[in-house]
Formats: structure tokens, sequence, C-alpha cells
DNA sequence: GGGCTGAACTAACGCAGGTTAGTTTTGCGG
DNA sequence: CCGCAAAACTAACCTGCGTTAGTTCAGCCC
């Protein structure tokens, strides 16, 4: 199985050979971390840009008074911020929520490989704007879904998500984490977390057991959670396909 | 008074004289729009980058149903990614909150200006991945904080933002905005927002009337509101100032 | 297999904020 | 100065979700 970085930006532009060489050359694993561990913390200096290669994360933000926002989700080939470095302190912690193997980049691979391949260069582009767009949907479902829309919306968005790296089957995905992170994401309790999910199994929209996800019917999750996909931009554009 | 766009990257860089002019020629006033109007809609193509000279605008989202969520708001000074073009569909509108006038920068402008000045190119890259962090903190104000909580952080978050290209007196600044769009953009309804208000008014942490605001107490809003202005990344590295 | 731990789940009650349906105030064009 | 519209404001009632305080279940170590 090839990296899921490269996996992931396949889903904008085809690279080459030589691109994908490049860019699993500064995307292998450096370290490795246990569940609920922090990989950089709120008020630190930034070293590395974070790739996830197995494994889920978050970025959390803590207030003085204990309450916690998971702020977004990591999911493999995912990466945070290629430009972390302008900005000389973290203003949020990064954490994981599963065991999680990163890859560590430095600024300088990522200019040398954004500097040679400006295919790559645009490949970078397009993730951030998509990281971006993905932020505003939270801020959507925050500040007007409610919480069955909201868990719904969720499960759709990781589901594409996970597919976009090829971590899905037909209907089913993997879903290794807590109610209570659930919770911290989405700004409900654990209990009102418990009691949607029930809800949401009533209605034979999901299936949840154990660590696995499954979406019988995604189309009419989509409509009962008014999810429209169009903010992920996964279509590739069709002008753009055979060029290599 | 100079263009909102220059002081506002003045906060992150000294920009020579030469780097100033070339943004004011690329930033100059090429549109006006009344109130509630949109910029740009959902599902249109972006054509330029608009940076707001005056007036207050905003990013919003609509859903099927007639919902409504404000995802940022635009001051002066303020600019919408550098690099939309990147993806062909807007996912979202922009639209005004009072009149506006705009400066729309192709995206070849845009280029020439950042191949030309590095610096500019890096104050660039500071204004996006602050408006991310702000972002953020909107996930985290919508998902954890109590609705005084939520307007006090965004009062303060405004009036830091309008202190940094120059608009506010000691204690004061212009607050244009109706109940109804801040409820919009804070999840609230419009009576909520407006109960809210009184009970911020009471405790004597806000005056607010007509267009204008003031804050009285900063500390003492800032403290009910639990809000940490590190986020918005404005202390100038002194090691940067004196270069130029 | 027993005991421990963390996650999943539940019930009862309380409250923050929504909804509906107004009234009052402000601003503005004529 | 009047008349109109939009914004500000209010009261009464309702509901989605939080809180507290549990019980049950699953995984894992010994």
């Amino acid at each position: 199985m090839s990296n899921p970085l490269v996996r992931k930006l396949e889903n904008f532009v085809r690279l080459s050979l030589e691109e994908k060489q490049a860019l699993e050359k500064i995307a292998q694993p450096t370290r490795r971390l246990g569940a609920r561990e922090d990989v950089i913390r709120d008020g630190e200096r930034p070293r590395h840009v974070n790739v996830v290669l197995e494994g889920w994360a978050c970025r959390y933000k803590q207030l003085e008074d204990g309450r916690r926002q998971v702020i977004s989700i990591f999911l493999p080939g995912d990466l945070c911020d290629p430009h972390v470095f302008v900005l000389r302190k973290m203003d949020h912690s990064l954490g994981t929520l599963t065991p999680v193997v990163l890859a560590e980049i430095s600024e300088a691979a990522i200019r040398d490989v954004t500097l040679q391949y400006p295919r790559i260069a645009e490949a970078l582009w397009w993730e951030m704007l998509v990281t971006a767009a993905i932020q505003r949907e939270w801020t959507v479902s925050l500040g007007q879904r409610l919480a069955t829309e909201r868990l719904g919306h969720l499960f759709c968005e990781l589901f594409l998500r996970l597919r976009a790296v090829g971590m899905t089957s037909e209907t089913s995905c993997e879903f290794p984490i807590t109610q209570a992170d659930l919770g911290d994401a989405m700004g409900l309790s654990t209990v009102h977390i418990n009691r949607t999910l029930k809800e949401l199994r009533a209605a034979g929209l999901i299936r949840l057991r154990g660590r696995q996800l499954t979406i019988p019917d995604f189309p009419a999750l989509q409509a009962a959670s008014l999810f429209d996909p169009s903010y992920l931009h996964y279509e590739r554009d069709p002008s753009a396909i055979d060029d290599d």
C-alpha cells in the first residue's frame, strides 16, 4: 500500500512517478505515539510539518477552565500547514486520538520539494484550501446543525475523506474514536452523543459497533444531515487528467 | 489615511516604501456595493482576490432549508485567500454587511507582486495563517462558549482587529452590523443576542448604542469571555523590526 | 476465570437558548 | 414634520442539550 499522502494528493492532480517518489521520500515514518498523547502543545514553537501516516489525530484547544474543543480531525494522509513556521508559536495543540505514526517533514524539505515540483506545490495549495473549507463547514455544523445532523454530517465527511485514501470498503470504515472525543469535536456532551447515536441507529442511518462504522444508505444519511460534499473539492478537473 | 491592507500587513512585517506602493497600486477601489449584497455566490468561479477597503463583509453559507451561518467577518484590510483560484468553484458565498468598497485583484497581479517582493509574499502567508487561526477560534467559540462568552469574545476579537488597522479610539469602535447578522455569526437567535447584549451591558462590560461599541474595561471583558489574543499573532517579532 | 479499567450506555432533572408574537425605537426619504 | 420600514427590544412558553449519578459492557492483565 502506497503512501497515504500521495493517495490523498492524487485526488486533485495526477502525479508522475518521480513526483510520487519525491513525496514518499520526505514522508517517511519518523515518530510513533500512543493514543491520547500530544504531538505538539499550544505555545510551543513548530519544528516540522507533521503528516499522519497511520491512525487518527486532531487539533484541539483547551480553555482555562478545562473545556476542550477538538477543532479538526487528522486522518491518514492529512498534514498540518506546510507554512506553520511563519507563525512562531502554536496557538493550539496537536494530539493523537489513537496510536499514530507520523512523518515529520522539515521546513527545508518542504521548500525543496515545492520548488523542484510545481505540481506538488499546487497540490499542497489544494490541500490547504480544502482544509480551510472543512474548517468552515465545521463552523456551519456547530452553529446551525442539530445534534443528529451534526453527527451525521461528520460521518459523511469522514467516510469520504477515508475513501479518498482508500481506507473504506463499499459501506464501512474504521471508526476508532471514543464518544467522549466525538463530544469534544461536536460541542456536545458524551451523554448527548450517546443519545444521538442511538437515534441515528434506530433510524437505520448508521451502524456503529466496536471500532467499525457502517453507512448502509449514504444518500439517506446525506439527506438527513444536509451534507453537500462540494466543499471537499474532490472532483478532479477532467481537463487536468491526461497531461502526464 | 493609507491603505488598510498595508496597515494590516505592517502588523507582521515592516514594509519598505516601495513595497507599500506596490501593494497600494494593486489594492485600488474597483467595486462598490450596498449593504446586504453578494460579492460572489456559492458555486460560482472565483475571478479575483477581494480586498475590503471600506465597510464590513462576510463569508456565509446557507443550508437548503434556509438556515444561514456567517462563517467569518471581513473588516477593512482583510482579503480572501490569495489562492482561491486553485479551487474552481466557491463552496460558500461572500456578502456585504454594510456598504462596502472592494479592491478586486487579479490572479496575475497577486503572482507578480509576490514574486517581485518576497516580504509581501511572506506577509500574505502570515495573513492566511491568521485567518485560519481565527476560523479555528470561532470553532472553539461555537462549540464551547456560552452566549455571553461568545459575544464578548467576538467583541474582543473585532476590537483588536480594528485597532490593527487604526480604526479604534482608546475604548471604542464602529460596530455597524445588525443583531440578526450577529445571531447568524454566533449560531444564536436574534432574540437571544438581544438578551445577551442586555446582560453584557448590565454587567458594565460593554456599551453599544447606534453603530458604536465601547469596551470600558477591556481586561474585564477579556476575562469574562476567556479571550486569549495570542491566536491573532499580532506581536511583531522584535528581531524582525529593524532591518529596513 | 476473577478483577480491574475505561468505554458505552441510561434515567431524571435542570437550564441555556429557541420560537412565536408581538411593541417600541431609530433612521430616513419626501 | 410626517410616514414608513427596518432594527431593537420584550414576554411567555417550549425544547434540545447539559448535568449528575449512576449501571452495564468489553477488553485485558494476572
